[in-house]
DNA sequence: CAGTTACGCTACGGCTCGTAGCGAAAGCGA
DNA sequence: TCGCTTTCGCTACGAGCCGTAGCGTAACTG
């Protein structure tokens, strides 16, 4: 009796699971076929037999290709992090480079901004791309103020709305500026740039900080 | 446009010439597509149809929809120009307005992004973007640049390898800053936000520029 | 007028899509 | 062990779009 109630809790609890490697093997082909054809080559029917299942088992799981594709690029950005290196600057710099280094791969470039492109015209699509994809971004910025105002380098923030906004400049000044360089103006994110960008932005950062 | 002008220039001088009126006609009905099915139901059989063209003729100008949707998106940069506002931040602010303003749009948004996508693959493409887009806008910042010299608002740079550099990473910060937020972060580039903008930029380019 | 090129139209093979239907496989509970 | 349920692989299908070929006609030149 105990195991019917929690039977019933949590989904169906019956008939054949979804293989796990299923899904495991369908993320790595869609990234695989993303690498070798692009956005615009790469088929579904294609996706399946580099994965090794059916055509059908796909579409079970997936509404289509744009919903695919988030989630095969999603997973590459799971290894972003933000050690850290003692000063505001060092954080950035270490940030900067690891977003770029994720940009960079022909997977990201081409299937990121087709989904994005996408998103323009769908919503869902744009909510699944922000909670898998730009969200776990911005917690970084966030999780990068909190320590450079827990140093010093930074004056708190007197109002939330004010935390809030500044937050959000900031991290389209940063994912910005990064993705122009990656992806549009498509030169490489080397050593000497993270240094000169960082150097602008932590001095615009605390010019406005300071004085009006 | 863009074929239609060559096929005059190095092309023979006999026979019907191409229709210029079908050029704007099928570069117009690609933003109306555009803006109504978004980029991958945009069908260039409907672009045709929407035209009063045959889908052949479209065949003869363009190699396929990336370069038809390349010069239909350009044709928005067009309207970007540099107005002298008697300072460097009302210039930008000018500027990033302008900008914003045409990436807002639907037809952009879809467009640009899409076969952004595309020219990840495709370096033809991407040459055509960054002659027809990117430097387009480019060319902005090097007349603001100048323009903020001469007023003395900015020192004029050392050598020619560190204002390149330098006019890159204004490129990249600026256009990547309105680009993350008008089409990722999906928020309006409005007046408070490009007050808040530029001021952290102007701060950094001072202080980058006087100090070490 | 003859020559040349662009145009509209039709038709076609080929590919991908997304779905339906079937029998078999894999777990769960009695 | 035997049903019950769900997933899986497979095949097949209509539909839609692609990009091209062929043909007769229109437009412009010398």
């Amino acid at each position: 009796m105990v195991a019917a109630m929690q039977s019933r809790i949590s989904g169906p609890r019956t008939g054949r699971p979804r293989s796990a490697e299923a899904d495991a093997a369908i993320l790595a082909a869609t990234r695989a076929a993303l690498v070798e054809l692009g956005w615009s080559k790469l088929t579904l029917g294609d996706v399946a037999t580099r994965a090794g299942v059916a055509k059908t088992t796909l579409y079970r799981r997936w509404a289509g290709k744009n919903e695919l594709v988030v989630d095969a690029v999603a997973a590459l950005f799971d290894e972003l992090e933000l050690p850290d290196r003692g000063t505001l600057a060092a954080d950035i710099e270490g940030v900067v480079i690891q977003f770029a280094a994720v940009l960079a791969r022909p997977e990201t470039r081409s299937g990121l901004m087709a989904v994005l492109a996408e998103s323009t015209r769908d919503d869902a699509l744009r909510e699944r791309i922000r909670t898998s994809v730009v969200d776990r971004q911005k917690r970084l910025v966030l999780e990068g103020r909190a320590r450079a105002q827990v140093r010093g380098e930074l004056p708190p923030e007197a109002d939330a709305s004010d935390a809030a906004r500044s937050a959000d400049l900031i991290f389209d000044m940063v994912a910005g500026a990064v993705v122009h360089r990656t992806l549009i103006s498509a030169e490489p994110v080397d050593p000497p740039w993270v240094r000169d960008f960082t150097r602008v932005l932590l001095l615009g950062l605390a010019g406005a900080a300071t004085g009006p």
